[in-house]
DNA sequence: CGTCAGGTTGATTAGGATCAACACAGGTGG
DNA sequence: CCACCTGTGTTGATCCTAATCAACCTGACG
């Protein structure tokens, strides 16, 4: 189910005022913007986009957690992005979505009319140019995952990923006891399994393993505690950079 | 070795003038960047940018390929991106590389200082906008070759890779006799391997097999003769969309 | 209490990696 | 001119990681 959310939400109070393709907006850029937002929920499951629908919107996620995947004419599923609070959805200029987003939990999306928001881009720089930078760096976190996906084990799949859950997750919400770092995952074991270009069976034995050398420690099944975090890393398997 | 190509090339009669970065400039944009932009070669096999190294230019491939990869610290390679006439290198806004390029034939570059071509994509919209569009492109490819590297065979990959080799020749370089098309692959067996996620040996499996089986004949070692385009393409493994 | 979605674990298989030998073309230098 | 070398590619034998197939567990919920 979906449904328009109470309209009074300001951008100022906004927790992704800073982050979005809105954060280099001055005051007058902001208004604009503030009067033709909206709001759209979706709940866990329900899909957003579908690839080759009309692209009716953009928008970027206040809350929650969407997944960007494409999936194959025998069913074989790969995950392309993990949108995350800030994240941009859409692609302006582009008339038909080529891949299907999905809410992997209950989401919040800012929309714009899509044709409102590509004018936007003309008489507003600082949004043109801001959604060029957040554009760049999916590329390089694309170009990221082609590593993983293409040379990286199983094991440096799982690692690599509970890593850039740490990165990605805001300060508040990991909690630090001691030197352990606690986590928690936004994907079920299945959408992990797409995203790591693995199979469920692979990802939930990967974390048996892991648990049971002691590198993490499960609460159930989304909360992950990491005793080490440079332990963890060594793990996923860097780069030359 | 690298040289200075005389600078007397004129952007009118440029071969990628209608589809590089400055493919929507007007004729007074394109007198700025004709007067800052200079020529640069590299041979085969050439770094072009190394990661952590300083940026000093930004660049369009005018003819010739390169390859964006990235290198873990055992040695597994991953090549991120093929890079052909009219592409971009380079990221506007960021100091130092992330990742290597290297030139895989022998290339000619289109360059300009990084510091001024960061000036004009302020002044340029035109300019700002084609990079835009240039970058939303790339991102797709990326997340398609995503698909590629999580969830595709090793035959689907080698016949995912021939069409895109299809798709981005230049038509007048695509010779078709009858039914057959003709391409010329810009990379080693190695380099192939590099890119599909794969070693070497299953990349000349694959061909070997592919050519067996009458789905393409080999001239040589980089001349491929395609009788049948969609038969191929229906080996690549289409996606739902 | 039964059902169902999500998850774990075990047994077996298979696709591609690895290790190894050899083929071939294009230099290079005696 | 030819012996040699080197880089690139092919093919064979074997191994191993992750996929597949299958059974079972767990907790939530009607």
């Amino acid at each position: 189910m979906e449904r328009v959310l109470d309209p009074l939400n300001r951008c100022e109070s906004c927790p992704i005022r800073h982050r979005a393709v809105c954060a280099t907006c001055d005051t007058d850029e902001l208004a604009v913007l503030e009067s033709i937002k909206y709001y759209r929920s979706f709940e866990a499951g329900q899909p957003i986009i579908f690839s080759g629908d009309q692209m009716e919107f953009v928008a970027s996620i206040v809350k929650g957690a969407a997944t960007i995947e494409q999936i194959m004419e025998d069913g074989r599923k790969q995950t392309l992005g993990l949108l995350l609070p800030s994240d941009f959805i859409g692609r302006p200029g582009r008339e038909n979505a080529i891949y299907d987003v999905t809410a992997v939990t209950d989401i919040t999306l800012c929309c714009f009319r899509r044709g409102k928001f590509e004018t936007l881009i003309e008489t507003t720089p600082h949004i043109a140019q801001r959604l060029l930078a957040i554009s760049l760096d999916e590329l390089d976190a694309a170009r990221d995952w082609m590593l993983l996906l293409g040379r990286k084990t199983a094991r440096e799949k799982i690692a690599t990923f509970l890593m850039m859950i740490v990165r990605r997750t805001t300060v508040p919400a990991v909690v630090s006891t001691g030197n352990t770092t606690q986590i928690e995952l936004p994907l079920t074991r299945e959408a992990m399994a797409d995203y790591l270009g693995l199979t469920i069976e692979t990802v939930s034995r990967q974390f048996s393993a892991l648990r049971k050398e002691g590198l993490i420690a499960l609460q159930g099944k989304r909360i992950v505690d990491i005793p080490s975090i440079s332990h963890l890393r060594a793990i996923a398997g860097s780069s030359t950079d």
